[in-house]
DNA sequence: ATTAGCACTCAACTCTAACGAGTGCTAACA
DNA sequence: TGTTAGCACTCGTTAGAGTTGAGTGCTAAT
């Protein structure tokens, strides 16, 4: 299994070439550019045997070689150097989060398309997951007569809020009486625990409204399920058409396509919980990927993960470039997130 | 400038014809399919005629003709049979939206989603606008020492919130007295004007806690003013990629990139407050879009426009169809807003 | 006023030949 | 035994030439 110095050389030198020209490598390049004491015939011997193990394959018998997804997946686990990010993407990042303190939707948006922007791929994210953190606060408003405002808090400073609808009137008294015990009872509870907890509490500690709560609570708990609704959003698809293995319009379609199915990148983002992932071409669960390379990464509040972000390139991707962005992201992401709950 | 019949009818079937094959129509094809009394030699003739008065022209000597922009208007102006929507059509419209009855942004990215989806082509919309509308509920939320949820409910049904950050710590009852006290001195004002009224009233009716109010104040109106973002969202960009005008991969990315220019796509659907308002091809204001025809609508609650959408595809656009179904759309829409808070 | 006929134009397509980047193999060399 | 030079071969790409066909404008006849 292990490859030798050269083969491994050349290995790298094809990879790193094609990520630049997204052209098939020939052993002259590779003589010229890399390898300037070794002949183009030794390489070829050596090519030879790369392709033989599955490294690198060939387009057509007249062409030059091109990575394989083993070979890529050889690249990225020991051959690729850790990019560091050069300062002023490191400050763009972080200037460009400091900047956007406000609600946390919009910050993970804003984070998106910075992704794309930075990388010149494809990012997707998923909003923040509610019902994996923790009620902080419940406030129920009274709008008009029979229209009731739900207000939820979340430990990751998520707010959530709803339309109830009631049959009769209630109070603002009341109301604010039924927030209080709500928020006693159910505070620091899990929000996907919270509908079988309010239902068992139903009883105790209620006393004189309990009718009215048997109003409330149903509307309740349905915003509660419909407030998790996690989306997914994606910044920079155009930046594709940039790249040549997208220049048939063909290929071009079926990629926006597959963005728009929701479902799948959902899917492939929740998959994804390691801190951080590598999945290249045919390794990708879903065939509709199996042309691309995912990078993606989880952000977290207080070390808790809670979405997850990711971007989606060619096979031929800078992967050391991308994944040094994500992770910086990320971090970035979840340690303002963290700052903005804590304060 | 009145054409004369055959001349009408001549440019109509070339217009139609168009719109569905988006190749140029020769005087053969309109002489075989539309004008069977009428020989392709004649209507050679009334060709060029139409041609020198700019309705129709020709993409180069040895092909048919295609309309012009100014044909184009003429047809819409004149010639287009209002087209009725099927009632498959008409009900999918009143069924989907029946169904989302929940958050205002929400439903309106749905009906994005569902435009573009029954027009094939790319649709716009903005988020509704708040500062166009009127306070109906003002409340601050303790949530920590320090840090106050600031809700905002406008009579279109509009909630934005937001987070205060204080220097120090604020009671919770004394929360409850200055929302009491911003309520009855804001409710009804429109929100655009209560910047101003804030500041004015500051002296009046807050005594004992003045000097709190004067900490929450400006973070509050920030919120206002920054609760005005109105964005603006696109759905189904892919469908162009069906076109066959889009089929050069630089006109795809052309198209793309006018997309993300939000800004651009905003004074649009801005520009537009006419009830129905169609922009084609060169009728636009911005270069980018002068290949193409835009639809757009406003919708409405209480009669008072608070939003746009609109529909973005070739200027052989399907302009009857499309109109009906941004018609039919705008209303469900302004329908169901206003039932949602009417209630 | 309408139409048939004809010469003309020009984009699109097909076919072919030349080109050149790259390979594999062989034989010579260190 | 590993390396290299040389050479024949492959095959995608490009450019040019020829062909086709849809469509036009013009003219003369009806």
């Amino acid at each position: 299994m292990n490859l030798g110095d050269r083969k491994r050389l050349i290995l790298q030198a094809i990879i790193e070439d094609y990520i630049n020209t997204a052209e098939p490598v020939g052993s002259r390049t590779i003589s010229k550019k890399y390898l300037t004491n070794t002949s183009s015939a030794t390489i070829r011997n050596e090519m030879a045997d790369l392709e033989e193990m599955g490294y690198i394959e060939q387009p057509h018998t007249s062409a030059g070689r091109i990575p394989s997804d083993k070979g890529y997946r050889l690249y990225v686990d020991q051959m690729m150097g850790q990019q560091e990010l050069n300062k002023s993407q490191d400050d763009l990042i972080k200037r460009e989060f400091t900047d956007t303190l406000g609600e946390i939707d919009r910050l993970i948006k804003h984070a998106s398309k910075l992704l794309s922007q930075m990388t010149q791929y494809t990012s997707i994210i998923t909003t923040p997951q509610v019902k994996k953190t923790y009620l902080k606060h419940i406030q129920l408003i009274k709008i008009d007569a029979g229209t009731v405002l739900a207000i939820i808090i979340t430990d990751a400073g998520i707010v959530r809020n709803s339309v109830l609808r009631l049959m009769r009137d209630v109070p603002s008294d009341i109301l604010e009486k039924i927030s209080k015990t709500l928020n006693e009872s159910l505070c620091g509870v899990c929000i996907e625990d919270i509908a079988g907890i309010i239902l068992k509490d139903t009883d105790e500690g209620y006393a004189g409204y309990k009718e009215i709560l048997e109003q409330i609570l149903p509307e309740l708990i349905q915003t509660l399920i419909y407030s998790d609704k996690v989306e997914v959003y994606h910044d920079g698809a155009a930046n594709i058409l940039n790249l040549p293995e997208f220049n048939d319009i063909d290929k071009a379609r079926r990629f926006f396509n597959t963005l728009e199915e929701k479902d799948l990148l959902f899917n492939v983002l929740k998959d994804s919980q390691e801190n951080i992932n590598i999945s290249i071409g045919s390794e990708n669960k879903y065939e509709q990927l199996q042309n691309c390379s995912l990078i993606t990464a989880t952000y977290k509040v207080n070390g808790k993960t809670i979405g997850s972000i990711g971007v989606i390139g060619p096979t031929r991707m800078e992967y050391s470039k991308v994944i040094s962005i994500v992770d910086c992201m990320t971090n970035n992401l979840s340690d303002i997130l963290t700052k903005i709950i804590k304060y």
